[in-house]
DNA sequence: TCTTGACTTGGATTGTGTCCATCGTAGGAT
DNA sequence: ATCCTACGATGGACACAATCCAAGTCAAGA
């Protein structure tokens, strides 16, 4: 995702090692990280990064599009890297698992504007909930 | 919504004067308090209740099924009584309120088997975000 | 009316996120 | 290559949401 720091380049960031770091942390797995699991990756990195800095640059990654902020359970918000094809989530209500999915079609258009109150709707997010196929089979706990 | 309360010690709840008061509360209107609002309403019927009294409620209200939580953002989480009508959320992104709304379709028909990766989903939440009627006004607070 | 354990209380604690004064440095200018 | 300076980083204080806990209280059955 070298693209990601030319691209941040291009909007005119000035590129700091601090930058570097957390966009490559997102740029990993393609899992739904918290703040502090950005920072604990990151600090892995670059030691002295401070949890301020990361908080910062989620934010602006957030505002700038690159990254999409997920509050799916009122705890930690997780930042999710793949802002380029939209989606939706899928989690497991047992284990927490997120994954990625894209439904046939986008649920915006099944608002009436009757059921706008006034609001400007700007987009709609899908939470599909249910149990991961091993939590469906061991549906009380499987350390094995 | 008495019923609320017949059902309640139908289970075997214990009726104290802080569980009415904030059953009251949620039976008020269908707006979505957040644990310190209904603190702040129920206050007003029973000075001394408690904070920890409040969220311990609106914990077993949720777990009986009687009330839903809604986390909608990384902020407070939002108590939701109109627990038996299925429905979905309209949020303002700017001000954080919560309006209920009823689309067309069922987005779980929309999630393809494929995009299931084994799962068994039970329910699909979406969460519309936009700005409502005074802030889409009054874009950054500024009192006219 | 008595008894008991479920419930309530408020203060401490944890978790998450923001603010701010100060220091450091990326990158353009010379 | 060196200097300048505005932008970014730092970390500690602060704010807010939620939970925990030990001690006191009281609803409701006997």
């Amino acid at each position: 995702m070298s693209d990601l720091l030319e691209r941040l380049r291009g909007r005119g960031w000035r590129m700091t090692s601090q930058r570097r770091v957390v966009a490559q942390v997102l740029d990993g797995d393609h899992v739904h990280l918290t703040a502090d699991e950005v920072h604990a990756r990151a600090a892995l990195l670059l030691p002295e990064i401070s949890r301020a800095t990361v908080y910062n640059t989620l934010g602006e990654l957030v505002s700038l599009g690159e990254v999409i902020e997920v509050a799916t359970d009122g705890r930690a918000r997780r930042y999710d890297p793949n802002a380029h094809h939209p989606h939706h989530h899928l989690v497991c209500s047992t284990c927490g698992t997120v994954r990625d999915v894209h439904p046939t079609r986008d649920p915006l258009t099944d608002l009436p504007v009757e059921e706008r109150f006034g609001f400007t709707v700007a987009a709609a997010e899908v939470t599909y909930r249910g149990l991961c196929p091993s939590c469906t089979r061991a549906p009380a706990q499987a350390p094995a």
